[in-house]
DNA sequence: TTGTAGGCGTTATCAA
DNA sequence: TTGATAACGCCTACAA
């Protein structure tokens, strides 16, 4: 305690970093004005549990010692909250800013934080590391796991924490709240456009399906086995749909990119066009990707519709500007209902699910097939 | 302590969240194992001081008991650091995934999170209110303030924390390092480029000046005094290059928009065309005005830039699809370097400055003046 | 290799 | 209206 006092009576400049000074704390606030830290705290937390001379005088005196509020740790170990909650994306946090649909999903989320004054943090996750460590100290009241494999160990750290949880496009776990949308239902839609069109041969290019960096053709079993659950119901949509119409799936070539990009779009589109250079339509399970296999078509000279048609998925800006045949998703929404799920204290334990509803947008990317 | 025992003793099921049950801790954990505090947090902090099978069993303990490691806010208290940075914007934290130079900007600064392995935390700090305390409140080990007013509370409050800090675009405060551009000399280069053409008749629609929501013609009173560096810098910047050219400043209609969207944009040109019908061409002091301004001009059924020139700032992609002509400032870097800045410890206190290249973009969207 | 003990700065409880 | 006391859960010299 006296030495408390001590340092709170060092040295009286006003510098805004009190240098070489001992930082003030509550406690050294408390001696200096011979009152109690109680009284302290309660000047910055319960404003009428003391008179409003007596807080003056407290906040003055803070003011003048450079003190600027109770710690944020010190509060939050107490009160065991912190006023923001943690976003886990499967990616780099950079990529947050770089994709379209995880900065739509952020804006939702973002939404409605400001409406409850909650923080967001984005909390880093590479998912080439197994590094958990950011996941296990995050100073956070509750997480949203956003679009991630179902073994990912960051998933299963945010799991362990035992804090309120929702996750989003991703795995099922029991008992976490959950939101996404109807990714077989929208495939349908998109294969039976297709096979209405007349087309018999296509080409399929999907996102990672697995941690490990991998990138090319994928056979059935690793299909089957994806740790994405959007990938696995996609392509389990898709089959289905051909299946149906009497095509061998098994000779539909199906090529997987591990990276995100247009970029890799357009190398799976390469990719494709080699394994089968007669097909007449390359269905992509994003838009992102169905851009790179455009792109990748235009360099060959080759027409879309009249030679290629091109189907994507989301219903990001750019792909809807290009007139993309895809599947529009309310992903700003997602975000919105995550936010709420995770904010708004869940009655009963149980598992509250959220499934947002998509619409199939016609663009002008798809065609008859050529003869 | 054996009130502790007690606890880790009672019930042994395994859920993931153990219901009814007080929460493990690391002394729980101990007294379980039978084993010191010490040992177990070596266990987890620094495994090179303890045997490994000791820390085996250590962590086999901790999962059967759902003992989630360390808690982050304990920690955090006891080691002064959270592995977190904060930013402000200067908007609802929505804006950061909606703004294009907001979202490049956090896109260079989670690039250099990534690769020092710390979160960002998006702090609230809604520059129409005066709610200080999600700022004093967040569990940060430093600041970067983007594009904030100098006199704004939560920057005071930021200040108040005595944490490393950054800025960026903003205001200049004595021993913070900042990040920023040579506005000036950028926006000279715009208006050097209009007055070249042969434009005496201009009108300008700049960002918000000040903290209070403000949409309208600005006088030189308000121009000279604004809160915001960047654009008091820009306007200031302008008027010297027409005043030089001997046409004179205050017949220059300005147009303050309070919000920074493409309808503030274009209601501002509206309004600007109200107030001098005969104007030639249109400067807006950001990229994202200058898109609303041409769409204004295109309900007019006026021609860019045949009837009436338009010029931004910023370089963000919309603009440069749109073939604007603008001034690109590399906003993602910008990013990186406060992230720098803010994850090098300084060697001295004193401020430090980083000054950005800007490239001037001629477009097609600047002409000589109609007749 | 392991244990002891003090303190990080705050808030909650209860009493005065 | 104010104050004393006891946690909150952990880290880290220091000692053994």
């Amino acid at each position: 305690m006296e030495s408390a006092a001590l340092w709170a009576g060092y040295g009286s400049a006003m510098e805004r970093t009190p240098r070489g000074r001992r930082p003030a704390t509550l406690a050294s606030l408390a001696a200096e004005l011979g009152v109690s830290r109680t009284t302290v705290s309660n000047a910055y937390n319960r404003p009428d549990q003391l008179s409003p001379q007596l807080r003056a005088r407290v906040l003055e005196t803070a003011q003048r010692l450079g003190y600027p509020g109770p710690d944020p740790m010190a509060r939050s170990l107490r009160t065991r909250r912190t006023g923001a909650v943690g976003v886990l994306l499967t990616e780099q946090l950079s990529y947050a800013f770089r994709d379209p649909a995880a900065v739509n999903f952020l804006e939702g989320l973002t939404l409605e934080c400001d409406k409850a004054g909650t923080g967001l943090l984005l909390v880093p996750a590479n998912p080439e590391a197994e590094d958990v460590a950011a996941v296990s100290s995050a100073a956070v009241d509750g997480f949203v796991a956003f679009s991630m494999p179902d073994d990912d160990p960051h998933l299963k750290a945010v799991l362990a924490r035992a804090l309120p949880t929702v996750v989003c496009d991703q795995p099922d776990v029991p008992g976490v709240d959950i939101v996404g949308i109807d990714d077989g239902a929208a495939m349908r839609e998109i294969a039976q456009h297709l096979l209405t069109l007349g087309h018999r041969r296509v080409g399929v290019i999907c996102m990672r399906l697995g941690r490990i960096r991998l990138d090319g053709p994928v056979d059935l079993s690793r299909q089957e086995s994806a740790h994405y659950h959007v990938q696995r119901h996609r392509l389990r949509a898709l089959r289905d749909s051909f299946e149906a119409a009497g095509i061998a799936w098994d000779r539909i070539p199906v090529v997987e990119r591990f990276d995100h990009t247009i970029e890799a779009g357009a190398s799976a589109a390469g990719e494709l066009l080699g394994l089968d250079p007669g097909l007449t339509a390359i269905i992509a399970t994003s838009d992102v990707l169905a851009l790179g296999a455009m792109r990748a078509l235009e360099r060959r000279r080759q027409r879309v519709p009249e030679d290629v048609s091109v189907t994507g998925f989301d219903g990001i800006r750019s792909a809807l500007d290009a007139k993309l045949t895809t599947v529009d998703q309310p992903v700003v929404d997602k975000g919105r209902h995550a936010a709420r799920l995770l904010l708004d204290p869940s009655p009963s334990s149980r598992q509250r699910r959220v499934t947002v509803p998509t619409t199939f947008v016609l663009g002008a990317t798809t065609g008859p097939p050529r003869l």
